[in-house]
DNA sequence: GAAAAATTCTATAGGTTTATAGACAAAGAA
DNA sequence: TTCTTTGTCTATAAACCTATAGAATTTTTC
């Protein structure tokens, strides 16, 4: 399956790659073990058995697509959390950088959120790996901004770092059925919506309203 | 199956919830189409036909565990959203709602959330109805904090309720593993999050924070 | 304790699914 | 052209899974 000859290799993977955006179309659409191979196969108008030239099971396929779904995810977050800006800046950037991978491979980090647990055993593990390393980015972000002095000293980061993700995550369940929704706006609305409540407080106790 | 007899029915289903409570854990635990109907006969320590004695079809389980996992929601929230208090208030209570029943029926609430889109189509779209209803209430709860002037006039009341929605439903994927986590605290370290977030803010510009 | 109801069992039909083996075809390289 | 690589096909084994039928057993009611 892999050539060992010195170079040629005229193009390598065209075909592998739509093999692969169609298993992760089809497993997106109805779950990993809800898919059969077939329906992958039928997606691409060839026949179930000829799949099996570009993968060496159903559960490989899983693999592959789970790590194009989480590619770059860590890679950006370390790049904001390296930058220079407020942790308001930071926020927006790394709600930005969660949500920008939905615009060109949906069904991938579809089927990395909600299938991942289905991989076997040992890439499960390094997936969970992957997604604690994410989360504690985004954590430490949240921690700079203490220390700066711009977010309140009794900020839980971990938990508001696993509320920002999950708010994130969530959009992938409406992304494309709300009208009017863009990545733009949900990182502004998002920033907005945590950023204040991160920010210290100069703010009266909340105030009983009148009727 | 139903006995026509007028008045003999002295234990109503106790047999038949033990049943239904080890599907939504085998489906929470491996997702429906992961789930064979083998695999809950095992948690019984029955056979896998005698599980037909119980329900139809395996689909029709699901839905028996879907709608245990979607009781409440929507009452709870009108609840709270005909109660009198501040609009910060009411978001506590619709959070601390929402988290509440993980408490005791996490497997139902788990499968009704991921798994419900597995549902026969007729069953799906009652879902479908209960789902965005209950998210019209959050909505109006939020709505109402507008009108009432507690909120600022330029809240995306639809996306912020969402957000909301998705932070709490995210709850489920580290509810039981993070230490130290309840539902009060996680109500209203939300809570804290996201009102100062939708409050009216006369509250200085984002300011820049020197190194 | 006898009848009725509830619960589980054995056995199995019938369908679906993954995966393998090996032939066939096309297209580029030598 | 001939060889090699790439991609697809047919056919099928083997496993698995849902669901039904009807018998057997346990529990409840009278």
């Amino acid at each position: 399956m892999k050539a060992a000859t010195v170079r040629s290799r005229p193009n390598p993977r065209r075909r592998s790659a739509e093999i692969l955006a169609a298993a992760a179309q089809v497993f997106a659409e109805r779950g990993f073990h809800g898919a059969s191979t077939q329906d992958i196969a039928d997606v691409l108008g060839i026949r179930q058995a000829s799949l099996y030239y570009y993968f060496d099971s159903k559960e490989a396929a899983l693999e592959e697509v789970c790590a194009r779904g989480a590619e770059g995810y860590a890679e950006a977050a370390a790049a904001v959390a390296a930058s220079t800006g407020t942790a308001a800046d930071k926020v927006y950037r790394l709600i930005d950088a969660h949500l920008s991978p939905m615009l060109d491979r949906a069904a991938f980090v579809m089927v990395f959120q909600r299938e991942r647990r289905y991989l076997p055993k040992d890439s499960r593990r390094r997936v969970g790996r992957f997604s604690r390393n994410y989360e504690r980015i985004v954590e430490s972000v949240l921690k700079a901004g203490v220390a700066a002095g711009e977010f309140r000293r009794d900020l839980d980061c971990r938990l508001c770092a696993l509320a920002l993700l999950g708010m994130g995550n969530a959009a992938t369940h409406w992304f494309n059925k709300e009208p009017g929704v863009t990545v733009e706006r949900l990182a502004t609305e998002f920033t907005r919506l945590l950023v204040d409540g991160m920010t210290k407080a100069p703010r009266p106790p909340l105030r009983r309203v009148a009727a």
